[in-house]
DNA sequence: CGCCGAGGATTGTTCAACAAGCCGTCACCT
DNA sequence: AGGTGACGGCTTGTTGAACAATCCTCGGCG
């Protein structure tokens, strides 16, 4: 193991989980995932504390930890906060754009420069995203696809060069994850916003923020009803449907 | 100490910092709280953990945790962030109120029952988080003031009905009492929007949530302003100054 | 058929120990 | 004097064992 055991083993751990190797409702046993990952069983509870608030896995006291397992409502709530925080995070970015490109830059103060280069950086991380995505799915790697699109829309909330909402989309698009691995239908979810993506990250490379905002709410309230969709096919009434473990 | 030691001591911390018992810059000494809350040093490393998730505790690797000093950027992150959210919720809550309350509730199904009882309750919530905001002005107790502004804005948000919304909410929240904390004057921080919040209060109540929605964006932007102005005069160049412990 | 209790298994928590990393100190060298 | 580097103490990082408390299962009993 590298040095501090505990935060690798978090960063582990939520690999297993969205890489299906622990399936939701599947329940997270001390004594034997200490010994597989060869770690004690109190570092161990450290790491299921930051999973538990990071909502991959749910801590029932004297009972153990799981990993969880959305409901419908969840999908929902996501989707619906990604809304609001995604297309926020293009306004705000198209407003504060607008208030340092209207100033002709006087003496290109050193803060300037650090916007210029952040948004420069910014953008080409949406396009390349995109470009990934979309290659991605040319060769059939659907999980690259799900990879990429998570950095796509990560790449959008850094336009607005604001740490909060970054990190708490970051939490959000990983929750995701979780979303479609109970669905486990990773083409079906992601091909039809391949192009949606493309047509948002060069509305951003050519500086129309309000028209990507304005894309990008339509895709994700389509991406809501198709996911909640999904969820009813393969779902019952908000639970899903597994067999125990 | 009552059952579930580690999930009451995480409570126990988060009060003593917030209330000024642990001030911003202090170091968490393992053994010393140890013993000052009878716990284990492994028990209070589960606690940092998720402390530390919450961002109200820094985890510096091998040099220990320590109250976080949060900086300027992050108070405007935090009300940007804020904004979009309880904005945003407000205006879901009036399309999904619409929604509902156009069809002429044929049958009366559970469902709406459960709605219409939800939508009551939240709506007095906000209304009388308002009013204990006011008299506790009246009276002077400006800690219980600005208790109650973060529980006018989580009623807010519980408009919405979307947890993911609400828990990301309660986060900012008390993230934000960290910021009070190191701006230490809650009067000043509070008192002018007092008003505000019984505005917005009686907007709701009468179910014009679009209008509770502009008013809340121009508080909010008002507040952040604010604020920030007074991160100036308390620090500087965004790193609060105060002497090391 | 359902209630109940014993027993086993798992979690919750503590303690003592040790390795590893940080920091202040102080002697030493230029 | 001032920089520098080794030393030693203190704190964190992690472990393993131990024990209490709780839950689940399973079998007996009414």
């Amino acid at each position: 193991m590298g040095k501090l055991a505990a935060g690798a083993l978090v960063d582990a751990l939520r690999a297993t989980i969205l890489d299906g190797g622990l399936r939701p409702g599947t329940r997270l046993d001390e004594t034997r995932l200490g010994a597989q990952f060869e770690v004690s069983r109190n570092t161990l509870r450290e790491a299921f504390r930051v999973l538990a608030h990071e909502h991959l896995v749910e801590h029932l006291p004297n009972r153990g930890v799981f990993v969880r397992r959305p409901s419908v409502r969840e999908a929902r709530d996501v989707y619906e906060t990604r809304r609001l925080l995604e297309c926020g995070a293009l306004r705000e970015a198209a407003v504060r754009r607008a208030a340092w490109c209207g100033e002709p830059d006087p003496d290109g103060s050193t803060r300037e420069r650090h916007l210029q280069h952040h948004w420069e950086t910014s953008v080409l991380a949406v396009v390349d995203a995109a470009e990934r995505g979309w290659r991605a799915s040319e060769s059939g790697d659907w999980d690259e696809v799900g990879s990429a699109n998570g950095q796509f829309h990560l790449a959008l909330a850094t336009l607005a060069d604001n740490d909060v909402i970054l990190r708490t989309l970051r939490s959000l698009v990983t929750e995701m994850r979780l979303l479609f691995l109970v669905v486990a239908a990773a083409r079906e979810v992601h091909e039809p916003y391949l192009e949606d993506n493309r047509r948002i990250a060069s509305l951003v490379a050519s500086g129309e923020l309000v028209r990507a905002a304005i894309l990008l709410e339509d895709y994700l309230l389509r991406a809501e009803r198709h996911l909640v969709g999904l969820y009813a096919t393969h779902t019952l009434d908000g639970r899903a449907v597994e067999p125990r473990s």
